[in-house]
DNA sequence: TTTT
DNA sequence: TTTT
């Protein structure tokens, strides 16, 4: 009923913009995200995956590189497919609707970035990944 | 830097109350997330895995039971580890420190919980799953 | 740049629907929000006014009463104006574009609504209030 | 039940540190938080009043200066109170948990602060304004 | 002016 | 493996 995430993190590389086969703009990449208390010498960043799309997909592809800060704001998504030995592999990722650069690169002007669209009309199997 | 999600769902199952070595409370528990808008009859859920500690792990084991409706706080948390086959496995759960009972049970009284302790002493080899 | 509360509460007061001179819908209420941890006998719930607009604003009308529970997402907003002492006054409010109902109603059917709208159209002085 | 902003803006002004009569620090500023749409020319951003506490209160008079850049995590509290004409007046604050340095000042090091603290020992005339 |  |  109510699915919200909001993000601080760096890109671990840079965006990858691909499209859909109805020719729609969709941005992957992963946000690692520092944990506040580590006083162990453990683990201490989590690796969470981010999918953007249309206008936003586009900024983000643009104006975000690998190392870059930037602040994420969208829902938990969790798909399932069959794999090749078939089993059962579970994705959770971020859909993001709201991008802000917190950094400002070269030739960068804009530093923000909100998806108003509808996914209504995109098949999971036009999914590009 | 930083790392929040608030969900509002139902459970999918009763919780599941374990013990570190160490003894401390872990509770797991599934929220089916209903996703707002689904015009095509496809998927329109996100079943997302919650984990909870200490106190909020004893309250919702006491309170939370299968189908209850219950908004909750936390953080996305990426582990991974190796499977039996040698593939590297990620999952992610939503670390929650506050969780809010959004239906009364039959001998229901409080209906908060809100951890506030630290997880710094307790490792991963310690976690009952 | 980034600027997102979410709340969960109780009404206040049945909510009050009106129009701007455009004929926009608006529906503001004030929810109860009570705190975590009130040891002491002291105030112990935050009494925060919400605007909604549109459809969420005709569903808010429609669907929640004084007393009902709901949960809402949406921006902090600060207006100020001046009053009728000459002194400039600070209002704010959530301005919500995400409201879950979370109890039934009588004659309730649906139970969310979001606002997807812009309100780059609506002017400062079309407000109701 | 459930409380929780998230903004990330600019400071007006320097942070302001007091000390209560207990001796507990709080630190006071405002945020600028840019409106993400403004097509017409009218007023582009909220300036939110935050309220920190502790470690964190001492962390952002250290590390914070006016304008610059930082992520805060909090509860939006609603005071109030009778001034001296003896009206009634509303203060609404953002009481933060968790703030982000998202910028490096000179001779800054640790980039983040997290308020664990309970406040529940300190009674409102303890309040430095 | 405040809700369960 | 999924909830109302």
């Amino acid at each position: 009923m109510l699915n919200r995430s909001i993000l601080i993190g760096r890109l671990t590389r840079d965006p990858e913009l691909r499209y859909t086969p109805a020719g729609v703009a969709v941005t992957q990449f992963t946000l690692a995200v520092d944990r506040p208390f580590t006083s162990n010498g453990e683990k201490e960043a989590d690796f969470i995956p981010v999918v953007t799309w249309r206008q936003t997909a586009e900024a983000c592809a643009n104006f975000l590189r690998k190392g870059r800060l930037c602040a994420v704001e969208g829902r938990i998504q969790v798909r399932n497919y069959e794999n090749s030995e078939g089993k059962r592999v579970y994705v959770t990722e971020v859909i993001a609707d709201n991008v802000r650069f917190l950094e400002r690169g070269e030739q960068q002007e804009s530093t923000q970035s909100r998806d108003e669209g509808k996914q209504i009309d995109i098949a999971d199997d036009d999914l590009p990944f």
